[in-house]
DNA sequence: CCTAGTGTTCTATTTAACTATTACAATATA
DNA sequence: TATATTGTAATAGTTAAATAGAACACTAGG
């Protein structure tokens, strides 16, 4: 998996973990790829995966048990409040930069539409192949 | 200053002087603070601001006199074209996350809407002091 | 000419992240 | 009871970012 390295990969990899727990990718009490196969698959070194599942085991995203695996907490509220932090982290940043660009918060809103927009004619143009 | 740990302080450096730029609290042909001052301001060492500005040299964005400074380009249409930039790395960067999270485009725009809402009313409760 | 204030460069250290490798601990299963 | 598979831990080495400190190069002004 490709990294962007300005930024640890052990938390990009906490990311990817908590989009699929999520977006349902990865189920409540599901168990996780052994951390042998998850460095394989991120082409990553074991201690740097361990690091970030070490980090949500002590959060309580997941839960550890020696010898048989990680898996995805049952606690199905707690994934749902992720998503909202997740969320809410996310236009935090947005609206904080785009403020510190000098756009008003109706700016703010109008340049997300027209993006949002964009973005759907982009994917209209495919409908040509 | 304070800085995110967990991103390079010569980029958060060049983000700073990115958004003063654009604010126009840096003016096209300003002159900034002497390397040394700038280091003492962001409580930082001379390298590192060196390091941040060194790129935007060769970016263009600043211009460098050995022996007189550093200033801001006079050159507005690139200044206004980084605006332009900077805004649309952002909402790259939102739309990107938020459709990570199974956000629909709707309720992208309608959570960006709500959330500068309760800001604002956030702000109106200052008016009781 | 000299000095102070600029930007620029260099070397040496420290620290955090990452890697590589090995070993250990617990579980499941043949 | 072995053996394989799992998580966990420890040690050692590499790299990039940042710091500290010194030196060099150019400009302006007395």
């Amino acid at each position: 998996m490709e990294f962007d390295d300005k930024v640890p990969i052990y938390l990009q990899i906490k990311q990817v973990i908590y989009h699929e727990m999520v977006t349902g990718k990865l189920k409540p009490g599901e168990q996780l790829p052994a951390v042998r196969q998850l460095a394989l698959d991120l082409t990553v070194n074991v201690n740097t995966v361990q690091r970030a599942l070490g980090t949500m085991i002590a959060e309580g995203f997941l839960v550890s048990q020696r010898g048989r695996g990680n898996f995805v907490t049952e606690d199905q509220p707690k994934i749902a409040t992720l998503k909202q932090q997740l969320v809410q982290e996310q236009l935090a940043t947005v609206y904080h930069e785009l403020h510190a660009l000098n756009l008003s918060d109706d700016e703010i809103i109008t340049s997300v539409q027209r993006y949002v927009q964009q973005r759907g004619n982009q994917d209209d143009s495919h409908l040509n192949d």
